[in-house]
DNA sequence: GTTCGGCGGTCGACAATGTCGAACACCGGA
DNA sequence: TCCGGTGTTCGACATTGTCGACCGCCGAAC
């Protein structure tokens, strides 16, 4: 039995299925989409239902991921070692720099968002911890991309959407950025993922010196930016963090 | 066929015990703690690590829950109704109020945090979308306890744990507050599950009057409480936020 | 009101599937 | 070097999940 198992591996295509559907999915919608009998889905989704990762609608029939998903996410977080070290240190940093403050790790391929302090005003905003952001684009991305060869195959053969005018969407291009960032051992977003919005990162690095994730802020370009380029004190800023959560992880294990 | 698939039940069993142990487990202490075969437990173990629901710790090989669970549990929230219909008013709740919202709804035996707000200020403060608090103990909790059947059967099977000295646990004094809550239409906590913290709920109903959830706010006893009452001011605003949503959901007219 | 098409859900036969336990390779400590 | 422990692989067995036809239901169409 060198394989995976069938089952569990249906039921996970079921979950990933309905999270990437924004509305509910009927019975027959999820087993046309994997082609499977509506027996066979409807037992899996009995099954996912019953341990709660599920729910159905009780007017429509459909279905919908459940709220155990939500809890078991926030399990994984509570045993996140890199978040932890970084918990104090990012709100410092947000504090220090007046804008919000990301930590990020590599899923897949995009930055998948641990943490996330908000800026540090009454303005309303929006968590994104659980989101993804894109490797090719964010500040975040191109520092995990340019340290993590993992993250640097994924980038390379993804497709690499174009969000705006100024996305580097060209391999040769990004390489040069790429090269760049380790040369100075940072990286910036200005204005290539969202209009108007600037990111600044770092990367994060274990005992053995291996990339684990990145730090960054982001926020509006005429906050965070200077004559076209990122203000240098929060450049300085952004490093100091990713440092101290480096020399934390480090530092503290056993 | 009318149970549910064995295997699927198993791989949500190893990782709802990922979720509860702290730190990692090792292949051996999964097994054992499920009683099954260590053959078995590897190949759930390794299916659900490719897809991404555990990670593997290269140096121990412990397992640990997996980023997947984070990202899924995100895409839980868009789809959330109760949770988009709620964002703007607890935001403002917030602001009129001064202190942390939540959202919750039932989810097993207690409330799951849905949303949450954090206190206009500066303070340091953590995230708790995702956990869990109990029924018997939180206004939160009461509040559904109160006025939804099946959170009310959960709170008096379950064992009721003392938190600190003012905890009702009695079943009989819970049901006086029970319908103490009923009666008045929004249940509080006075420093019965943390000490120093006192909290106010309402309860949100959908547009077939049923109970979906419930919102409330927390703070220090000091700034929340009047004469050993929670301040008059901060239950209207509660319950005209629990209303509002009502009403966005389609619920009551007034 | 009645028909009809689609829905979610059920059932039972079949064999593919996952399970089990023994055996494996590996590591660290004694 | 040995041992006890780990995570991992393997093959025989029968349990288990799969499939597709079938059922009852609801809402739309007419």
């Amino acid at each position: 039995m060198a394989g995976s198992i069938q089952s569990v591996e249906r039921a996970a295509a079921v979950l990933r299925l309905l999270a990437g559907g924004e509305r509910r999915l009927g019975l027959t919608d999820v087993a046309s989409a994997l082609g499977l009998a509506k027996g066979t889905t409807h037992g899996i989704l009995r099954t996912l239902q019953q341990e709660g990762f599920v729910e159905q609608d009780d007017a429509s029939g459909k279905y919908q991921l459940g709220a155990e998903l939500l809890r078991l996410g926030n399990s994984y977080l509570d045993v996140h070692e890199l978040r932890a070290r970084a918990l104090v240190w990012t709100d410092d940093l947000a504090r220090a720099s007046g804008e919000s403050v990301y930590l990020g790790v590599l899923h897949q391929q995009g930055v998948l968002i641990v943490h996330h302090v908000f800026r540090p005003d009454d303005s309303r905003q929006v968590l994104e911890v659980g989101a993804m952001h894109p490797l090719h684009s964010t500040a975040l991305g191109k520092v995990l991309t340019a340290f993590d060869p993992v993250a640097h195959r994924e980038a390379l053969e993804l497709e690499r959407e174009r969000f705006t005018p100024r996305t580097v969407t060209a391999a040769d291009e990004l390489e040069g950025v790429l090269d760049l960032t380790r040369a100075r051992g940072w990286a910036a977003d200005l204005e290539e993922t969202w209009d108007g919005v600037a990111s600044v990162a770092a990367p994060v690095h274990d005992r053995r010196r291996m990339p684990v994730g990145a730090v960054g802020i982001t926020g509006a370009v005429e906050r965070v930016c200077e004559d076209g380029e990122i203000r240098a004190r929060l450049v300085a800023a952004v490093r100091d963090c990713a440092r101290a959560v480096s020399r934390d992880l480090g530092g503290g294990r056993f």
